[in-house]
DNA sequence: CTGCCTGCAAACTCTTTGCACGAAT
DNA sequence: ATTCGTGCAAAGAGTTTGCAGGCAG
């Protein structure tokens, strides 16, 4: 889904639940869909600003949910007390995590079996499966021979 | 690994690392490998306090690393901004965790095959795997038919 | 004795919330 | 005109840290 899509689906979405579409979920929307890669909610609210410099944190906490439950933002929490968001123009949700310690990107990695494995293991325990995620966490092989990290922006 | 072996194994962990023996350590480590399921760094405080009344919640806290370095312990992360604890008397590092989202059960299962997976994934990235997760959030089928969750303890 | 370890309390980080004002419908 | 949305600042939760005194080796 390219950005003037997901912009109308981001409308419909906030009609459909009754809320308004206000200049500042449009900035946070825009700012959002700008990113090519991960951010976090402070470097979300720095770029919704510079559209609406109205813009307030407490909004982007508030509008997160909202992008995340319409499926046009996943959220990605790594285990750092910090969370990460991503555009998700593909409706993915099969989509496993590799990061690198050494520089801290996170790959993104369609990882379709977690489906079947959540299925498999929840429908054992009496369960229904809601979300899956798997992550890896890795060093750097060329950071440690050439002191370099390769996969450094 | 029984009790007195891992009380061992924490001793010599100590000892290697050039780090002393006290009371409060050994409170705490009793104090978790008395445990049978999941708990919190409160909880292991409370129990810690019940063997030692002198240890202090950032004793804990800072035990709690070395206990988890020492692979005695292994720390369950499920994205609640709160950290789970527990025994790994097995060594274990290939677990996955469900959780069911009604009665917040952690089942712990094994997953021989993460390890493959890991290992595959980071060597496309030119990465040493250094641990994996996957977890499962799920709901609970009885719960919604019978209005009991079967799992609550 | 030396210096690591401790408890206490304050600090810290990220996120959430109460309130009164402001804007979308 | 209503009512929902907003910014601000304070609160909140879990964890970490600086400091002065205490105990292991």
């Amino acid at each position: 889904m390219s950005k003037a899509p997901a912009r109308e689906k981001f409308k419909s979405h906030l009609a459909t639940k009754g809320l308004r579409v206000t200049n500042q979920r449009l900035a946070i929307f825009e700012a959002a869909f700008a990113q090519t890669d991960h951010f976090t909610a402070e470097e979300l609210l720095d770029h919704a600003r510079a559209i609406d410099d109205s813009v307030s944190r407490a909004t982007v906490y508030r509008t997160l949910p909202i992008m995340i439950e319409s499926a046009l933002l996943r959220e990605v929490d790594i285990g750092k007390n910090l969370k990460y968001y991503l555009p998700n123009p593909d409706n993915n949700a099969q989509v496993a995590q590799v990061i690198c310690l050494d520089c801290d990107k996170i790959f993104e990695i369609n990882a379709p079996f977690m489906e079947w494995y959540g299925n498999s293991v929840s429908s054992k325990l009496g369960l229904t499966p809601v979300s899956q995620r798997l992550q890896v966490t890795a060093h750097c092989i060329t950071l440690k021979q050439t002191g370099v990290c390769k996969h450094r922006n």
